[in-house]
DNA sequence: AAAATATGTCAACATGGCTGACATAAAATG
DNA sequence: CATTTTATGTCAGCCATGTTGACATATTTT
């Protein structure tokens, strides 16, 4: 109730209130396009695991945790939070949850035995396999029906996007061969 | 505490038990870093406006609100619940707020009636530039940095990675030129 | 021995999703 | 014209996941 609606009948007659009114004018142009698309492929990739998350009762933070750890078995706390850009507290309750449900164990550092070092367990990488299983689809099946080449452009435009600061390390976490033994 | 670290010396005596160790087999490949490239190039590109967001005590509800907005003038609270994919509560609670704060007005519908025609405010606009312009100034630099024809390999395969259903209702949703002055 | 580091934890709080139920005004329909 | 459908709003509460701040412990480094 009480929305007040501003115009009952003399809309024309108040062009100068309404700024939206010349937006008309503004250049909206390629590049806003470009970042709409973003917005819409993000969330139409992200739902994807969602409907499998849900079974477990799991949430997206879980979703993450799990494709990182199991990307970079072995991965520690503090690198782990590097990468999802999160506090350790929120990081510690996901954690929590996935190591008491089995789907991922810690193990002590062997060099620096402060260090947890997270892997998943046999369920928690068949629950990431899952997980990817569709995701994997859909940019197979982007990339496929954009043509040659345009998975090159696709990589060098995402890691343009990334902060400077932070390419080279990201550079080095997706080129990365899943193996790591503990070295870190 | 009792973290109960599980191999105190004897690691690699007992492989089976961890599946992790066993991912160095696994294809992680293109599919793979192209699915965390677009994780990361998207954990950046949304931090941009978050800082300016945080001056006005606003969210990146706030900031979807406001940019739909100013694209659509005139849009309805049906159109952007289905833009946002989210219930029509949690909208109510962000708009509400935009509103109040003057940020983005109502008028009701010509036709029907019932309908609450969304506007950005002079206010509104300005904002939604100031939000705007770091992200067009990220992705142009990254379009450009990705070299000529990277505009469009991207702009395909964005377009691909949404949900075939709702590629045509993007495809319109992007291009339209922000006119609109009350007719749907 | 002292300081720094890696991690964990407790408590409290904020944002922004969600469901369910219900209200109102306007439009569409028989 | 009476009824139903539609577009929207709203109240109440719940949940997931982010935040800050303070502090504890074990281990490594200095």
């Amino acid at each position: 109730m009480t929305v007040t609606a501003k115009t009952s009948g003399k809309a024309a007659a108040r062009p100068a209130e309404r700024a939206a009114r010349d937006v008309s004018a503004r250049e909206s142009g390629p590049l806003t396009e470009a970042i709409e698309l973003l917005f819409f492929a993000y969330r139409d990739f992200i739902s994807d695991p969602d409907e499998l998350l849900a079974k477990y009762d799991f949430g997206r933070a879980h979703h993450r945790v799990i494709h990182f750890v199991g990307r970079h078995p072995g991965i520690t706390v503090a690198e782990l939070l590097n990468i999802l850009r999160i506090t350790k507290q929120s990081l510690a309750r996901v954690l929590r949850q996935l190591i008491e449900r089995g789907f991922i164990e810690q193990e002590t550092g062997k060099q620096d035995r402060r260090q947890r070092l997270l892997f998943l367990t046999p369920s928690g990488l068949e629950l990431e396999q899952r997980l990817a299983a569709p995701q994997q689809a859909r940019v197979a099946a982007a990339l496929a029906s954009a043509g040659p080449g345009a998975e090159a452009a696709w990589r060098a435009v995402l890691l343009a996007l990334v902060n400077e600061d932070d390419r080279p390390e990201v550079e080095r976490l997706i080129t990365a061969r899943p193996v790591r033994t503990g070295q870190n």
